[in-house]
DNA sequence: TGTCGGTCGGGGAGCGCTCTCAGCGCGTGC
DNA sequence: GCACGCGCTGAGAGCGCTCCCCGACCGACA
């Protein structure tokens, strides 16, 4: 049972509905200027035939694979340890699929994955990418934008000093943060606080400005260092408690550093809200509604975040298809974050 | 800067080496038969051209793709609130990048995508395909069976009646789930109940099974149905106090469930372990280790899980390829589970 | 009814590659 | 010294498809 029964060709189907090969191809893409009784013998032809286009054929002359690279170059197993890309990949997969185009999954291990990654972009293997670089210092972005492949890039990639322009999707990391802060200040808390997440990440940079913009650099130990992972919340939190005991008030820069921090609390005896109030930020389901308290944290619609880099990047690609020329587009899109209140502050 | 500077061929680097098409073809396939003098020039024209070799006109001819897809039907949402499918596609990725293969993922909502993905499938735009579909009824694997593409099913399949042979990576769910029930017995626990996970999912079977390997039917109120979420869990352990007051023990289908029951015995009033004793299932990190009290569990090696499904597809086309004929290979591995025990139990 | 314009269909080239096959050159054995 | 054979290279066909271009056909108008 190999598959020497070697699947039909274009040229059989055309022969079955007594055409030529070229006006069976005409009505497989599409069949604009073909008379509606051959369309309807063609596409009978292809129905009793089970013919379906050899891709690779087609690549090969249209120079269009209808294939689109997902590179997430997250060297930390934490990756998927959150829903975060998941959901970005389900984003991405459903505006992809409306668009005929395959997603082909690019998962480096590294930085030493880079060169094959950017050998890949280079190779014309897919009309664009998707890439989830959210380090700063990487080397990735640049190696993309030398490979010239048309990219959108999820979340803010970081271009070092030479301000590159480069289209990309992110939350506004730097607003949610004002919120979230802004609300603790509104509860009357005075001894506002916030753990960071890992710095090196554009994310974690933007929240902490965004924390900036409302208390100032008023108390600079109020300030902890975290990474985003729950050991390092609870870490910072001791740390925190140590430092200023009067604190009442957490601004955590994601969910899981935010249930770090609380089981720390608690192990305190320290009351939450009615201590200290606690936010956090993505609203990783899992984690928000799973915490004691309930937490009140910071959404981003992640899903929305990947279908939105879709979008954008196949409209780019049916741009150049179109010889439209010049991208007017965006360079960055940041999508608006929303306060999710439940009990933790 | 469109790529209208196309890309160098085959034939550009035959011409700069000074041989012949086929040379060069040879020495980017590996060089076998070449001559070493030649072999360097070939290199060299390579590297000096930046020559791809362009995968579409050698799929065409090769039928050969060295590309593998990777299904994952799931219509819930759920798929990705856990990190399940995401330290599996890791241990997919090391194994395919390895192994030269591209991953091609298909994501499906709802069944009414069935018919795209087995569409796809059979258009042999891969060479394979590693399939997650857990769901009993589930036409998925009986499509992807008739598309004649070889196949690696992450979980058993159900095949309904007709046992059709198929290959596929597991856990020992039931071994684990037997596992860990002895452990609450051999604790002196006597009222061991077990709140079920999505009872159409052969994992979910698999474990309830486990647990009646050890328990019987002695007390069916004992089992409780739960779906594999908190929710559920939490429902499900209402259901449990409310039949079985003195019940002392509960082994819940996976970590979610376990974190959404715990909550209720804490709530409850009851004490964990010491009233209450729970084991959970999968050992998903961020939430076994952040529950209280932190969840013993039964752990499954995720990523190696998706590490061998890789693996055996890939033999597996290597051996088609080589011709060598009917695959011996085993219908199902079943990797082994591990208890792990924290404070809960 | 004849002719012209517009539209639709068919033939053919060629995308970049692999692979078969023939041929050439060299070494070896008698 | 000649014939045979083996190992390496090159020429060419063709994978399945799209798209260009020309020829044919049909309808309409005079």
């Amino acid at each position: 049972m190999t598959e020497t029964a070697s699947r039909p060709t274009l040229e059989a189907v055309a022969a079955r509905a007594g055409v030529s090969r070229a006006t069976a191809s005409r009505v497989v893409n599409g069949g604009d200027g073909v008379r509606e009784p051959l369309v309807e013998r063609v596409r009978r032809a292809v129905e009793e035939l089970g013919y379906v286009p050899n891709q690779a054929a087609r690549s090969l002359v249209t120079r269009r694979h209808d294939a689109v690279a997902v590179v997430i170059a997250e060297p930390e197993t934490r990756v998927f340890a959150d829903p975060f890309f998941g959901l970005q990949l389900r984003g991405i997969s459903k505006e992809l699929t409306a668009h005929d185009s395959q997603l082909v999954l690019l998962l480096t291990e590294g930085r030493d994955d880079h060169a094959r990654v950017g050998r890949y972009l280079a190779g014309g293997h897919v009309d664009g990418a998707l890439v989830f670089s959210l380090h700063l210092d990487d080397p990735l972005p640049e190696l993309i934008h030398g490979a010239g492949v048309p990219t959108v890039f999820g979340g803010r990639p970081d271009w070092g000093d030479g301000a590159r322009r480069a289209v990309y999707v992110d939350s506004d990391n730097r607003g949610g943060a004002r919120e979230a802060v802004r609300h603790l200040v509104g509860l009357g808390r005075t001894r506002v606080a916030h753990i960071t997440g890992a710095l090196d990440q554009t994310s974690a940079v933007d929240r902490l400005d965004g924390f900036r913009d409302v208390m100032g650099d008023a108390d600079p130990r109020l300030v902890v260092e975290g990474d985003f992972t729950p050991a390092g919340g609870e870490r910072a939190m001791r740390e925190l408690l140590e430092r200023c005991p009067d604190v009442d008030a957490v601004f955590a820069a994601n969910d899981l550093t935010a249930s770090g921090a609380l089981r720390v609390l608690r192990e305190r005896g320290r009351r939450v809200p009615d201590d200290v109030a606690v936010i956090g930020f993505d609203d990783m389901l899992p984690v928000a509604e799973q915490t004691d308290p309930p937490l009140t944290t910071v959404r981003q619609d992640i899903e929305e975040m990947g279908r939105l880099m879709a979008r954008l990047l196949l409209r780019d690609l049916d741009r150049r298809a179109g010889k439209q020329g010049a991208d007017g587009g965006p360079a960055g899109v940041v999508l608006p974050t929303t306060l999710v209140r439940r009990v933790s502050a």
